[in-house]
This record gives C-alpha cells, sequence and structure tokens, in this order.
DNA sequence: TATTTGTCGAGCGATTATTAAAGGTTTATG
DNA sequence: CATAAACCTTTAATAATCGCTCGACAAATA
C-alpha cells in the first residue's frame, strides 16, 4: 500500500512541529517523530535528508512566509497614513503567526541560540524585517505622522511584541490563563499594539484647538519657510 | 591532588552555562562541559547528581535571586511614588540580568519548553512575580499616579521589557549592532522603558495650565459630585 | 590509623541519526 | 496492455554518542 507522498512529507512535518515545539529540536528524536507521524522512520532522511534538514526546511518556510507579508504590505499598501500600514503590518502578522503557532514558537526558540543557521536566518530575513520596520518608521517621521526619535528600540520593540504571545503561549496561559490560540485573543492584544502605538510612535494628536495653539509657534516657523 | 570543591563546582557551572546558553541544554553533552570546565566526567554527577540536577540547580539559583531582588524592593522600597519603586525595579532587575547575562539567557529559553520543570518554576516564581507586579500597578492607580487599565497586558508587557535585552543578545548584537553585555547598554535602555513608562502607564502629567484647562471640565463635574 | 571525601580512567548499557539494500507501488511511455 | 523508470516504504544494521556508574587511588580529616 502506499500513501499521497505529500500526504506523509506533511505528516512528518506536523508531528516534528508539535514535538520540536514541546520539547525542542534537539530534544526530540527521529524515532518519536517517525511514531506520531505515523510513518516509518526511514521516511525522514528520504523526503527530507535527516533530522537537520528538516529543521531547516521548517523554519525557512516560516520565515518566508513571515517576510512576504510584511513585503506585500510595504509595497502595495495603500492606506494614506503610515500608520495604517502599520495596522495591517500588525494584522497580518498576528494571524500568521497565530495560524502557525507551534512552529512560530519553536521557530523563535531555536533563534536564541548560537549556530550558523541562526546567523544565516538572521542576515537572511531578520535585517530585511528590520530595514522595513525601520523604514517605515522614518516614513512616519518625515511625514510628521510619528514622533522623531531613534528607532533602533522603536522597531525592536515593535518586533518584540509582534513575537511575545507566540514565543511565551505557555508563559501566558500558565500565569495569566490566557490563551494565544484562541481566536478572541488577537483582537485584544492588537488593541493593546496599537494604544502602545499611539503613545509612543505618534505624535500626540491636536484635535483640540487649545492644545494646538500651544505647539503653534514651531509649526508656525517651519510653514513660512514653506511659503517663501 | 585534590583541589578546593567548591571551586570544582564553580567551574562547572560556569563551563555548562556558557555551553547551555550557546547550544541548548539538550544540545549540550556532559563531556563538553567536563572537557571546557577542566575536571573529569564523572565530577558532575558526582556534585550535582547528574546533568539534570546541573540544569535545576542552575535556573533555580537564577529565579531565586531574581525574586528576591523584587521582593526586597517590594516590601523596603522608601520612594515615596509607584513609579519610583518600579525605577528601583527596573534598575535592580536589568543589573541583576545582565551580570547573569548567559545563565538569564539560557533560562528564558528553557522557559518556552513543555516540562514538568517549567511549570514547576513558573507556579513557584513567575506567579510570585505577577503578583508583586501588578500589586504595585494597582497601587499607582488607586494613587492616581498611573491611568486606570487593564493589569494583565501591562504587567506582561513590563516583564517582556525586562526579558528582551537578555533572551536576544544575539539578535540585537546581529541585526542591531547593540551589544547587552556592555556597561553602556543599562543606562539608554532603562531610559527606553522609563519613557514607556511614562507615556502607556502614568497619567498624563498637568503642568501646563493650558493643557489642564483643556480637561477641567470632565474633572469640574466630578467635583460637583463630591460637593454634594 | 581509620574514615570520609574528592578525583580519575575505564567502560557499560542504552539510544542516537543515518544509510544501504531490497521490495513494493505508481506513473509515464510505447 | 506491457514495460521501464521513478518513486515510496520497509527491514536491518551501522557507527557514533549519550548519561552515568564502578572501583581504584589520593588527599584531607578524625
Amino acid at each position: 500500500m502506499k500513501a499521497d507522498p505529500m500526504e506523509t512529507k506533511l505528516k512528518i512535518a506536523e508531528a516534528a512541529i508539535a514535538l520540536f515545539t514541546s520539547q525542542g529540536f534537539k530534544g526530540t528524536t527521529v524515532r518519536q517523530i517517525a511514531k506520531k507521524a505515523g510513518v516509518n522512520l526511514a521516511l525522514i532522511s528520504y523526503h527530507f535528508g535527516g533530522k537537520k534538514g528538516l529543521l531547516e526546511e521548517l523554519i525557512t518556510s516560516f520565515f518566508e512566509g513571515y517576510i512576504r507579508r510584511i513585503e506585500i504590505i510595504y509595497h502595495t499598501s495603500s492606506s494614506p497614513t503610515v500608520k495604517g500600514s502599520f495596522i495591517e503590518v500588525v494584522e497580518a502578522l498576528l494571524i500568521y503567526q497565530q495560524r502557525n503557532l507551534p512552529l512560530a514558537r519553536f521557530v523563535y526558540r531555536e533563534m536564541t541560540l548560537d549556530s550558523t543557521l541562526v546567523r544565516e536566518l538572521m542576515s537572511t530575513y531578520l535585517i530585511k524585517e528590520k530595514y522595513f520596520l525601520q523604514t517605515l518608521f522614518e516614513k512616519g517621521m518625515k511625514k510628521k505622522e510619528f514622533r522623531r526619535q531613534p528607532v533602533d528600540f522603536l522597531s525592536i520593540q515593535f518586533k518584540d511584541m509582534m513575537m511575545l504571545p507566540f514565543l511565551h503561549p505557555l508563559y501566558l496561559a500558565e500565569v495569566y490563563q490566557i490563551n494565544a490560540e484562541t481566536e478572541t485573543f488577537i483582537q485584544p492584544y492588537k488593541k493593546w499594539m496599537m494604544n502602545w502605538f499611539d503613545k509612543c510612535v505618534c505624535l500626540p494628536e491636536r484635535k483640540n484647538p487649545l492644545l494646538s495653539a500651544v505647539q503653534k509657534p514651531l509649526f508656525g516657523s517651519i510653514q513660512e519657510k514653506w511659503g517663501s
């Protein structure tokens, strides 16, 4: 009897993700993967070129999808404001990570190790991510949408907040009874993130004429420049 | 020849921390530890009761020191404001984690796994940490020092920001050329954290009479209530 | 001297990832 | 429909490595 090859490969990948996530890569044996996937042991080496190849394929596919989602928004966002683009990024990445929660968790954990693989992944994907985020932040600052401030810590914290619930789901569950897997999680967390965004990234809004009056001298001098 | 037993134990611990940090617990062998420490293999079992015992002793000692530092400030802080207590906590924990950077890094990574040990550590130490943080936040809200808001995400984010540079030092170094080990790191990062604290935790200050005037109607109506 | 404590080398038993060889199944081609 | 090629699966075996323990020996302690 012969099963669908893609199905076999998928079953192996799914079993591996589940085991890597809870036990770590080194803490998982190919026998466990084969047993959980219900396939023969040797198929792992056959399909993925060994345990290491399986790991690399999983991580790479995760980052490919991750970066692509940022890239698409970066190039095709129709939002008039930079903040709007950020909202799109937050939404897309939260959904992507939640849909691949176990994968995300073990990828992020593996990225805290020292290895040539990790360094390669950083220079391939995370450098790109940094570029997209920082460029967006700088664009918002130039448009006077965001407060002027160094972008390093800003994008680091942004990325960290995006990563938090998916790297520490067990902590959230055990200590705070917050389940990052449920669909009801995304909305409040997104709200929380955008609250941070408004307060720490954006310039304070000046709806109230009294408030804007306070800062008017500054803008006045700039507008004079434009007028000349 | 017989060396000082404590020195041997320390050498093993130091070697283990370094190796666990870069390769992970499961990715490190007792032979590597013994070789790096320059001691015999059997001494690891002799002093720590095996590889697992070594792990548990390292993690426990880290959390003991971690919690103690919060606890001391919580019970003896002489600061008149709650924000002042938070500043003390931030300072103490940043220094503690930096001084034990490799240990912190591998402890935090290990805490993302599923194991009975991890669950025990969470219910022993992280529940306590949650209690201290949330109580402080609530105290600040009652004193009208902090803005009223749910404390869950607040303390989660606070803890996460405290943890960030020590869980991802390689990421900071490779992608941002930020070295979390240097002494010059703590100050700007602390500043960054307190900036977040002011904007997202504290109530907005009302030094400017024009600014406070804007919000007066709201407070006026409340004061009327009090007056009646 | 007798006992405890620290150190060491050797090696045990179990488990690891991987592969080679061979048989089975599907698919493409004539 | 037959045949060949490509693909999938299994069994069995391999070499390497794992954590750990044993007994001998040395040094400190009593």
